[in-house]
DNA sequence: GACCAGGCACATC
DNA sequence: GATGTGCATGGT
């Protein structure tokens, strides 16, 4: 098998996977919240650690109408740092978030959605230059919170293609979200789909989940595994 | 009590 | 440029 062949072939694989999932598991809604700039700040927040600890902690600041960019920079860092315990990493989130905020009313006038005009591969850079706002924070706020057609790379991403063979491009972010969006057309309704499913799956299987790294991708039919099921 | 969870920046080699 | 480390709480 040629590279060109192989290389076809690991993009049908991706494509194939997707609609298994989503068969399985239905829609999934996302982003979990409700407004563009929620999204931002769970984004932040979510970093490395349980979307459940994040969720209460949104809905205690929103619970103090604190859930704006005006509020929250009003907020004493100290007392910010207290409030978002719950999500760990507390004290450099907070300055993470405060770097956004700074970002946003600097920038957006306090409104992501000043970004929605600007070409995305410009507004992801912007994004990236913020200290604290690496590839995949940026990448969903551009997705989940501004509605742009970039793909959404995580640790269970990167769990799944490695577990389908996929040792090469499973390496870096930028290989992985190369492969998804060079092999999906490009929608902003699949690639939301896509990374929800694909972290429900996660949330799913864990580290239990069957890892066969050792098998070369090109000598065996690809599997995907949901409940027992295998592909 | 160990291990894990929807990263990121920074130091060091 | 690759690899290692600190950051920290809450659930299983």
């Amino acid at each position: 098998m040629n590279s060109a062949q192989l290389t076809s072939k690991k993009k049908k694989i991706i494509r194939d996977i997707y609609p298994v999932l989503f068969a399985h598991y239905g829609p999934q809604r996302w982003w979990p919240g409700e407004t563009p700039f929620e999204v931002c700040v769970g984004a932040i927040l979510v970093q490395n650690t349980n979307w459940k600890n994040v969720e209460g902690t949104i809905a205690g600041l929103k619970a103090r109408g604190l859930l704006s960019c005006e509020a929250l920079l009003e907020t004493p860092p100290e007392r910010l740092a207290q409030m978002i315990r719950p999500v760990g990493y507390f004290n450099i989130k907070t300055k993470r978030l405060r770097n956004f905020l700074l970002f946003l009313r600097q920038r957006c006038a306090g409104d992501i959605r000043a970004l929605v005009r600007v070409p995305w591969p410009q507004a992801r850079a912007e994004l990236l230059a913020v200290n604290g706002i690496g590839p995949e924070t940026a990448d969903s706020i551009l997705l989940y919170a501004l509605a742009k057609p970039v793909f959404v790379v995580d640790a269970y991403t990167r769990r799944l293609l490695i577990r389908h063979g996929f040792r090469e491009e499973g390496r870096d972010y930028s290989s992985m979200q190369a492969l998804f969006m060079g092999s999906l057309p490009s929608d902003v309704r699949i690639f939301n789909e896509y990374h929800a499913l694909i972290v429900r799956l996660g949330k799913d299987f864990g580290r239990d989940a069957p890892d066969r790294r050792d098998y070369p991708l090109k000598e065996r039919k690809y599997f995907l595994s949901v409940r027992g099921r295998m592909l």
